[in-house]
DNA sequence: GTTGCATTATGAACGGTGTTCAGTTATGTT
DNA sequence: AACATAACTGAACACCGTTCATAATGCAAC
């Protein structure tokens, strides 16, 4: 194993990832560029190539990562809520949480289209899939008279529902200010969608 | 007026508004460039900026027209419903309507991002708000035991929500198919919403 | 040590992007 | 016919993602 500089493969690997996350941090998706990244991480884009397919595949990682801590966050903080109905609350509190204090990373997630004729990972969508299913379950002590795919199917449009609220919001689309304004939005939604969910 | 070619100005800025929304609706905001809408209306790239200030001043115009059909025809066929609640689920049905049969001109309002520090101008902000408008308008009649504050947050929760269900099934993120499973997710998410909305 | 080899890293090159602007060309007016 | 002015061009700039021949390096064997 010839080496030539102190990082191994893994090791810029890691340094990459980092790199891009403070990028897109600091300065958003558009801001994003392998050059900077190869700069940040002290070698040039062509040892970025050794490393990682293309620059899809780094940002696609940098968004697995994303998800995984979501995902983490989110499983947690619902923990803490004993009533299903405050567990769905909190679900949408933590989401839209997160992408206030990370509005740039999170971002990336939705801004980030695939080149030409690529496709999404099943790795990846799989980390999508299991935040719906998060969902799912904190739907179903609330929805005994309904069925297994009606449940699916609200969980669906409950999700979606908190994303575009969150997507607009982070995007400065809605005219509210501060993460309190949309948390209200947010439990006016998912409040209101439950009374009737529950009630038919 | 000194006149080299057969068009005038305001022909060329028509010329290349078409061009761009044909190039758009075919390969996608991604496919879209400069030197490729400049071709399409037989000039080169100097002349498009004769016409627009920059690229982002020409999307913001493609965009603005978008909007203002989508508008057009939210209006036209909500007149159609002469209940108050199927005027809103109408409103939801005529968005999604509309962002599955031009997914990509559509997407392109929400993928569209102003290059460093330039800032929306306000005609199309008012295009925006003019569509939130709506809702609310359409919500009115429904919630006489509310504030018009109340009512304003009810049809920007309401709205957002549609709006995510129609985003994450353009971009195929919902594991649904076809333009009714959508038309179907949206009314259970406004069916639900207004169900708890008036019983509250 | 020295040699040889496989690994690691480089950076120039390619075709693309948005944007600018000096220079050319065609037109209307004098 | 000459001039002024508007219309238009296209080369140039700095950037982008991506590739790859080439150079530099560390290690094993001799």
């Amino acid at each position: 194993m010839a080496r030539r500089s102190d990082h191994s493969r893994d090791q810029i690997h890691e340094m990459a990832l980092s790199a891009t996350e403070r990028i897109v941090g600091e300065q958003g998706y558009q801001g994003l560029s392998a050059r900077k990244v190869a700069g940040a991480i002290g070698y040039t884009v062509g040892t970025l190539y050794l490393v990682f397919d293309n620059l899809d595949d780094l940002i696609l990682q940098v968004n697995g990562r994303t998800l995984d801590r979501l995902y983490a966050r989110m499983v947690q903080e619902q923990a803490k809520q004993k009533q299903a109905k405050e567990r769905l609350l909190q679900l949408g509190h933590s989401y839209i949480q997160f992408a206030c204090e990370e509005p740039h990373t999170w971002q990336m997630i939705f801004e980030h289209r695939l080149t030409g004729e690529r496709e999404i990972p099943e790795w990846f969508q799989l980390k999508v899939a299991r935040m719906f299913a998060l969902v799912e379950t904190g739907l179903e002590p609330l929805a005994a008279q309904h069925s297994p795919g009606e449940i699916a199917l609200a969980a669906r449009a409950l999700w979606s529902g908190v994303h575009g609220v969150c997507i607009l919001a982070v995007s400065d689309k809605l005219d509210v200010v501060g993460v309190e304004s949309v948390q209200n939005l947010t439990d006016l939604l998912v409040g209101n969608f439950l009374k009737g969910f529950m009630s038919s």
